[in-house]
RNA sequence: GGGCCGUUAGCUCAGUCCGGUAGAGCAGCGGACUUUUAAUCCGUUGGCCAGGGGUUCAAAUCCCCUACGGCCCA
C-alpha cells in the first residue's frame, strides 16, 4: 500500500491495489472535503456545501431524473394572456414546469419565486400549507441558481402577475455555486466570454442574440434552398490552404504522415463541385485564419460561400440585396437597422461604385493619381499609409482604399472592379484587364461580402498562381499557393460562374447591433490564464 | 506590435490624485413576516486589494516588471 496520502495519484494507486469500492469512496470524500473545500474554498462555497450535506441527510435526492415537464413559461403565459384575475379563479388546469430558480422572496410560511426556462421567466407562489410541511422544509434550503420542478394551477396576484400556485416543488439539480448579483448581473466582459453559461443565465439580451443568430442562419439556408442551391460540406483540413489571402493554422495527420492546414476558405472545393455539375452549391461553415483578434476578427469565423453557374458578379449584387434584406425583414421585421448609434437602411437597391470612383469621391484623390504608380505611391506615403517600394499599382490602390474609404462606407455599398493583383481567382474585366469583375459589400465601414465572376480559364488561372508565387517569394506570407489539382479541375471546363462569400458573424453583428464579434460567437477565443 | 484604461468580498462597485486599522449594496448566515416582485425590518459573517519586485517607519494607494481583459492605432 502506498505511503503517501495527500495527492490524487496516490488515491488511484490505493484504488488499484486495494480494489474495495467502499474504501476508495471514503478516501475520496476525505480528499474532496479537506482539500477542495476546507482549505481553498471561500466561506460562501463552504456554507453551500454544508447545506448540500444537510439536504442529503434529510434523504433528498439532489439530482433526480423522474419528472415530466409539460409546459414552459411561455406556453403557460400564452394560455392565459387574455384572462383577468377573476376569470382565472375558475381555472382548474395544472401545469408542470422546470427551470432555474432566479428570485426568491421569502415570507416565512410562504414565498414567491421566479424560475427561468428556455422561454423566459414565470413566478410561482409556494405556501407551506399547500405543499406540506416536509416539502416546505426542503424548499427553504434551496438557493437561487438551483434547478427546480414546479406544478400547480395558475392564478393572478393582486398586482396582476401570472403566477403558479405550487402544489409541488422539488429540487432537480443543486447548484454548488452562487449566482452573480441579481440586480447588476454579470457585466465583467472577460468573465462573460470565458464563462458564457453564466452570461446566458444572467443576461437575457445575450440569449436573444444567439436565438437571433440561429434564425438568421435558418433564413439564409431557406433562401438558398428555395433558389435551388445544394448545401454541401467540403474539407476543413486541406493540403493547400487556398481560396483567400490569409495565414493558415497548421496541423498534422499521424496515420497519413502528412501536414494539413485548417481551411481559410472552401472556395476551390466548391468550384470543383461546379465543375462536377451541381451548378448551384452553398456551404455555411467555419474558416480559420491565423491572425490577431479584434472586435471584427476571431480566429475561427463563419462564412457562407455559394457558387452559381451562369451567373455574373452583377447578378450576385442583386441576389445579395434580396438575401440580406429578406433576412433582415424576417428577423428584425424592418429594413431600417439601428446599429452603433446610426441607422442602416437596407432597402434595395444599394449604392454601387468602383474602387477608383470611391477613392476619388470619398477621399478626394484625383483620378490621374490612380493611373500612375509613382504618384499613387507618393500619395499613400503622404497619407502615412503602409506601402512598400515594390508594391504594384493595384496594391497601392487597395492600400489607399482601405486607408481612406472603408470606414466612410456606412450605408450598404457595393464596391466593384478590384485590381487584378489582389484578385487571383477573379475573372478579368473585358474592358480593362488590369481590373476584375469583383465586388465587396460594405456596411457600417465593414466588409460583409466578397464576390466575383469566377476565373474559369485554366491557363489564365495558372498564370495568376505564378504571379502569386512571386509575391510569396517577395515575402508576402498571405499570397496564394499554386494549386495543381484545382487547375486540373478547371481543365475539364467549369461553366461561367459567379461566387460569393458572406461573413455570417459580421451580418449577425449588424442585425443584432453588437459592437464586437465576440458578442455573436458563443465561445470567442481568449488567451489562457495560465 | 504600439498607446491609453482596467483587475479590491461570490457579484456590482467606492477607496488610488493627496500613503496611516480595507468599505457599501446585493448574495450568504441567524431572527420576524402567507400576494411579493431590486420584498421589507432587526442582527451578522466574509478580503493573498491580479501576481512579483522596489521606495518608505508604514503601500490597495507611489515606482518598475509580468499576466489577463477592454478601447484605440498598425
Amino acid at each position: 500500500m502506498p505511503s503517501c496520502a495527500s495527492n490524487r495519484m496516490c488515491f488511484f494507486n490505493t484504488f488499484l491495489t486495494n480494489g474495495k469500492k467502499g474504501y476508495i469512496s471514503l478516501i475520496f470524500y476525505d480528499f474532496i472535503s479537506r482539500s477542495d473545500v476546507m482549505d481553498d474554498a471561500s466561506e460562501l462555497l463552504r456554507k453551500r456545501k454544508e447545506k448540500i450535506e444537510e439536504l442529503k441527510a434529510l434523504g433528498v435526492d439532489l439530482y433526480p431524473n423522474d419528472v415530466r415537464v409539460t409546459d414552459t413559461s411561455a406556453t403557460v403565459a400564452g394560455l392565459y394572456i387574455a384572462m383577468d384575475a377573476e376569470k382565472m379563479s375558475s381555472v382548474t388546469a395544472t401545469h408542470a414546469l422546470a427551470g432555474r430558480l432566479m428570485a426568491l422572496r421569502n415570507f416565512g410560511k410562504a414565498a414567491f419565486v421566479s424560475i427561468q426556462d428556455r422561454d423566459g421567466r414565470i413566478q410561482a407562489y409556494i405556501q407551506r400549507d399547500k405543499v406540506g410541511e416536509q416539502a416546505y422544509g426542503v424548499f427553504k434550503k434551496l438557493d437561487v441558481g438551483d434547478i427546480v420542478f414546479l406544478s400547480g394551477r395558475p392564478f393572478r396576484t393582486k398586482t396582476g402577475e401570472l403566477t403558479i400556485e405550487a402544489d409541488t416543488v422539488r429540487l432537480l439539480s443543486k447548484s454548488h455555486r452562487p449566482m452573480p448579483e441579481k440586480w447588476h448581473g454579470l457585466t465583467d466582459v472577460e468573465m462573460r466570454y470565458r464563462q458564457r453559461h453564466l452570461d446566458l443565465i444572467m443576461n437575457s439580451h445575450v440569449r436573444e442574440v444567439f436565438y437571433k443568430r440561429s434564425l438568421i442562419i435558418k433564413a439564409i439556408r431557406d433562401f438558398m434552398q428555395d433558389r435551388g442551391f445544394l448545401e454541401v460540406e467540403t474539407p476543413m483540413m486541406q493540403t493547400i490552404a487556398g481560396g483567400a489571402a490569409a495565414r493558415p493554422f497548421k496541423t498534422y495527420h499521424n496515420a497519413l504522415d502528412m501536414d494539413l492546414y485548417l481551411r481559410i476558405a472552401p472556395e476551390l472545393y466548391l468550384k470543383r463541385l461546379i465543375v462536377g455539375g451541381f451548378e448551384r452549391v452553398f456551404e455555411i461553415n467555419r474558416n480559420f485564419r491565423n491572425e490577431g483578434v479584434s472586435t471584427l476578427h476571431n480566429p475561427e469565423f463563419t462564412m457562407m460561400e455559394f457558387y452559381a453557374a451562369y451567373a455574373t458578379y452583377e447578378d450576385l449584387m442583386t441576389m445579395t440585396e434580396e438575401l440580406i434584406s429578406k433576412v433582415a425583414r424576417k428577423v428584425n421585421n424592418s429594413l431600417m437597422i439601428p446599429c452603433q448609434g446610426t441607422t442602416i437602411d437596407l432597402t434595395p437597391p444599394w449604392l454601387r461604385m468602383t474602387v477608383k470612383e470611391a477613392i476619388t469621391a470619398l477621399a478626394g484623390i484625383e483620378s490621374p493619381v490612380l493611373e500612375n504608380r509613382d504618384q499613387a505611391l507618393g500619395r499613400a506615403r503622404a497619407l502615412n499609409l503602409a506601402v512598400k517600394e515594390t508594391d504594384s499599382l493595384g496594391k497601392i490602390i487597395m492600400t489607399l482604399f482601405e486607408g481612406t474609404v472603408e470606414d466612410k462606407l456606412i450605408q450598404p455599398t457595393f464596391i466593384t472592379q478590384y485590381p487584378l493583383e489582389v484578385s487571383p481567382l477573379s475573372r478579368k474585366n473585358a474592358q480593362n484587364p488590369n481590373f476584375t469583375d469583383r465586388f465587396e459589400l460594405y456596411i457600417l465601414g465593414r466588409e460583409i461580402a466578397n464576390a466575383f465572376s469566377e476565373l474559369n480559364d485554366p491557363e489564365d488561372q495558372k498564370q495568376r498562381f505564378i504571379m502569386q508565387l512571386k509575391e510569396r517569394e517577395a515575402g508576402d506570407e498571405e499570397a496564394h499557393a499554386m494549386d495543381e489539382d484545382y487547375i486540373q479541375a478547371l481543365e475539364y471546363a467549369m461553366p461561367p460562374t459567379g461566387g460569393e462569400g458572406i461573413g455570417i458573424d459580421r451580418l449577425v453583428m449588424l442585425l443584432t447591433d453588437s459592437p464586437s464579434i465576440r458578442d455573436v460567437i458563443l465561445f470567442p477565443h481568449m488567451k489562457s490564464k495560465s
